[in-house]
DNA sequence: AGGTCGATGTACCGATCAGTACATCGAGGG
DNA sequence: CCCTCGATGTACTGATCGGTACATCGACCT
């Protein structure tokens, strides 16, 4: 009675980190239930059988590929666990911006990108909102750490202020993503971050 | 050879609109590709021959959706035509916020929701596209007749601004969709509007 | 009365969907 | 050496998918 299995062999990893990263991919691009089991286990060269040794069914395929959405967007954003001062505030949004610079892919958010899709569902809304939060948590930890500092106001929220950055952030990246263009994303970040600065 | 047929009778309008305002609800809480043309029949009532009398294929239905939520959210923004000064541009974010106030449904725009799973794909993204630049479009215009009559900056970049006020619009929608709580969208809204009247 | 044409009902098609059954492979340990 | 067990290959199922074929209905015009 193995509901999910664990990948235990180094391979068993790789073929299992295949199939998320496979599976994140496309969806990404085409949207969740654009993408069939079918689709990714051809895309990466696994057979069935290894799609339900490591998942129940496609809704947890669906909850490993939005954890690995997460990971990937905070390992591209180091900054984010630094945040010391108003300067690595500017590092941060330099960092968002140098991932979607550049000729290859479309300009866009994965989570925001499923959010549209699975926001009303209740498999997934508390998952998708859970992961919206850890990176939130992020900013709302660096000023916190400026707050105890004293530069940020002592009477500032440092979480109201880093979900108003975040629907920025959000914002700035649907409206690149429709435009296939960088401009909404700069100007958001840059309005964010003036703000937060106006706050100290 | 009838391509697609459009509508002649009182009658047929009627179940034309059925069909797309039916579509129309389905993707918005379930997404475009989830929203079986099978669903959405038995939803309204109609039959599959109307279907496929009245669209070629669930691509046209797709893009007749887009069109009907475009009306909808300019219908539910009557003072996004009448922007002729600063109090405008408050009425007009007291009547986004009005919108998805109240108990009833999800805190989300329809474009946006259809964004992120339609936004790479080439038969769909030229067309939203096109709709978000209507709306902001709207906008824009506002502020140029503001910049008339000097109460925006003569330097100030009305479409740029607009396309401003829409990443916080956009962002602010999509966080209060995950969410669930108006909060973000109110201060999104605030900062846009804020920023925009610092321009004057 | 009969003809036209938009609107409608119903049965069907091949393809694809998520998921299952079951056999086999192959490395590690006793 | 062979047994165990994770990893893998393959064949299959019933349901649903988008789309088609074709018959019929019924209002309006002449």
């Amino acid at each position: 009675m193995d509901a999910q299995a664990v990948a235990v062999t180094e391979q068993g990893r790789r073929t299992r980190d295949a199939i998320v990263g496979t599976a994140a991919d496309l969806m990404y691009t085409h949207g969740v239930a654009a993408t069939s089991i079918d689709k990714v286990l051809k895309a990466c060269g696994a057979g069935k059988s290894q799609m339900y040794h490591y998942f129940k069914n496609k809704d947890q395929l669906v909850d490993a590929v939005i954890g690995h959405y997460l990971d990937h967007i905070l390992a591209a954003q180091p900054a984010l666990g630094e945040l010391a001062d108003w300067a690595d505030f500017d590092r941060w949004a330099e960092q968002v911006l140098d991932i979607h610079r550049g000729p290859a892919g479309p300009i866009a958010c994965p989570l925001g990108n499923v959010a549209g899709e699975l926001g009303d569902d209740p498999r997934f809304a508390e998952l998708l909102d859970k992961a919206y939060r850890t990176w939130e948590g992020k900013l709302a930890h660096g000023l916190h750490v400026l707050r105890d500092k004293g530069k940020l106001r002592a009477d500032a929220d440092p979480e109201r202020l880093a979900q108003l950055a975040m629907v920025c952030l959000q914002g700035g990246l649907q409206m690149a993503h429709v435009r296939r263009d960088i401009t909404p994303l700069e100007d958001g970040l840059r309005l964010a971050i003036a703000h937060l600065r106006r706050q100290s």
